[in-house]
DNA sequence: TTAATATCAGACAATATTGTCTGATATTAT
DNA sequence: ATAATATCAGACAATATTGTCTGATATTAA
């Protein structure tokens, strides 16, 4: 099981991030990103694949093709990723599952979930690729 | 989706809120809990048998049985429900995906993740649902 | 121009999760 | 005792998710 996120969605996000933290116009293959993720190149193709639509991320075909980001990461924030894989729905469903969950019928966990929720909605939206880049640098490193 | 839990684990929760939310000392069959909670009556089955097994929810056999709570709402917690049903993997996974995310290694959103998952724990663990009751009680009526 | 190699699109397979059903057994009201 | 009715156990089915494969198309290096 996962966190919060579908196993695609993670994978989008690690890929994203490994794709910002290199120097730029530099394109990579899945294989590539496979590589160094330590997933499935099959699977990071078709994630890719997915957020190409969403013009995050570019490709070029043919050889010596690849995937690059479209924007600077100055632009792109880990939520811009999750919407376009997971979309937003996990940030207005009840935590416990119950239906009509709302401001007038609340469950029992709803204020405080609420707050959480809320903060992890800008924990994924306020910082940019860029403002992350150390730190995802560090991670890439040890993967 | 769900947000974090499995929906087992959903209602599971809901089915304890429910019973914690009763008059003590009055069973309540599958049947009964299914329409209360508006879910099907055989799902709701499995999962209360599963948490008999976990001790927290107690049955009674053949006619005018049902189950009913073990413990004193006094003495429950969301958190019990929720380590008995999908265990407590989530809080010790990274929200990423990332394998090895640690103090050592970690992902970039991992002291903020780190921050936001600790008290969705502690919001799990630390009222019981004694305390809970009123807003349970509240959310029921509303189903 | 040709061979190599990349994405692309979508079918396909494997797995996990969710939900349903059936028969067995236990209990109780009558 | 008997009939009614409950959980129990586990098989089974349906669905969703995850992961793999194949052929088509595009691009480029040589």
């Amino acid at each position: 099981m996962t966190v919060i996120f579908s196993k695609k969605c993670e994978l989008g996000l690690q890929a994203v991030l490994f794709l910002s933290a290199q120097p730029k116009d530099i394109l990579f293959n899945s294989s590539d990103i496979s590589k160094h993720l330590k997933v499935p190149k099959e699977f990071v193709s078709k994630v890719l694949q997915s957020l190409t639509g969403s013009g995050i991320v570019g490709s070029k075909k043919g050889k010596s093709g690849g995937f690059f980001l479209t924007k600077d990461p100055d632009d792109i924030r880990l939520i811009d990723i999750v919407m376009a894989i997971d979309g937003l729905e996990i940030f207005h469903k009840c935590v416990l599952g119950f239906r009509g969950c709302s401001f007038e019928e609340p469950c029992p966990v709803h204020d405080t979930w609420g707050a959480l929720r809320d903060r992890t909605y800008k924990m994924l939206s306020e910082e940019t690729l860029a403002q992350l880049r150390d730190k995802t640098i560090n991670k890439m490193d040890s993967l």
